[in-house]
RNA sequence: GCGCAGGUGGCGGAGUGGUCAAUCGCAUCAGACUGUAAAUCUGACGCCUACGGGCUACGCAGGUUCGAAUCCUGCCCUGCGCA
């Protein structure tokens, strides 16, 4: 395992609304880059204005990968995502072209990045909601019991109180009949990567924020939405994301424009804050308080190693 | 001016003699996170603490009581109604 063989790639991570966008595409344009996008719910096609898709005249003509590849009605995971990733970053590679990886969402870095191993048994329904009605009928605590008898470590590795950990936890006990513990690791990282953190302080973020969200609003993101559910209805997971529930609960009559905007602002203002918990305990992120300062790291990064 | 309602922690809002530093919600702070992750979940949250407790608190000032956020008196303030 020599490190110095590894791949290059650039990561760029930090709260919504920080600024990763713009940085990334610049950092490609003068590193000769491709944009490899760690986002969640940029992955669908159709949801662009809530999820501040670059639009394709601000991409500056730099290839961007794992944008617009699923309908808001697929199902994407986690693990799915690291398969996708890994090949886009491996075909920039082929291109002799430097990955930059860049989005918010921790667990897609991370999977990439540390190379995790996700256990490979897909969600069942059946069983989900199987376990589901134990919880509602015996409770959390008899069912974590369980959980903690297929898998002894599970007892300090899963949150005891989040339902939605112990069912898919015991999910992949119950289905492969090994601890669900003994099946996520890291594996040894397939890259050489340098990453680069934006932290903005809070009163500058949230500026930013509220901004955003007001433009969205005048960007149409009413009109996106109405379209997105009267082509795939309400209920799909990819839905399930700051701007769309707001909208949706506006169209349904629940709230005023007024208050969608609002708590649209509001939550994803809590968003940005649980991802700088987690991009904060990530001892490898090299911070940066503006965008100039990633340059000197990248070539840094570039000519040492 | 009279009548009625009410003044509780950053906010909203419970509590109406003891088990109340005070349910709960929001905000705030911190954290967790391996096939839903923009999801899901947790903790702290008057002040001090050697973590055993200690101190100051429910508009203000008195009083009743072993004991008051809770009862009484006066005062101040707010809202509504009548003048």
């Amino acid at each position: 395992m020599n490190i110095q063989e590894k791949p290059k790639i650039i990561a760029i991570v930090g709260p919504t609304a920080s600024g990763k966008t713009t940085l990334s595409i610049s950092l490609a344009k003068k590193y000769h880059g491709e944009i490899v996008s760690a986002d969640s719910r940029q992955i669908y096609r159709g949801m662009d204005i809530g999820t501040a898709k670059s639009p394709i005249a601000e991409r500056e003509n730099i290839p961007h990968h794992l944008l617009d590849i699923k309908d808001p009605n697929d199902e994407y995971t986690a693990a799915d995502y690291k398969h996708d990733a890994i090949a886009a970053i491996e075909d920039v590679l082929k291109n002799k072209r430097l990955p930059v990886l860049v989005g918010g969402t921790g667990l897609y870095i991370d999977a990439v990045l540390d190379n995790l191993e996700i256990p490979k048994i897909k969600a069942d329904p059946e069983l989900r909601a199987t376990i589901e009605k134990d919880i509602a009928e015996n409770g959390l605590v008899a069912v974590f019991k369980k959980l903690v008898d297929l898998d002894p470590d599970a007892a300090y590795v899963v949150d005891p109180k989040n339902p939605r950990r112990i069912v898919r936890a015991l999910e992949v006990a119950i289905l492969t009949g090994e601890p669900f513990t003994a099946q996520r690791k890291k594996n040894e990282p397939l890259f050489s990567a340098l990453k680069i953190g934006i932290d903005l302080p809070s009163e500058i973020l949230h500026e930013r924020i509220d901004r955003r969200i007001d433009l969205m609003l005048q960007d149409g993101i009413v009109t996106e939405v109405e379209n997105l559910i009267k082509r795939y209805g309400k209920t799909c997971a990819a839905f399930d994301a700051i701007g769309y529930r707001e909208i949706v609960d506006y169209l349904d009559g629940k709230i005023s424009l007024e208050q969608a905007t609002d708590i649209i602002k509001h939550n994803t203002w809590h968003y940005a804050k649980r991802q700088m918990t987690w991009f904060r305990k990530d001892k490898n992120i090299r911070w940066i308080a503006k965008p100039e300062e990633a340059g000197k790291m990248v070539e840094e990064f570039l000519i040492n190693n």
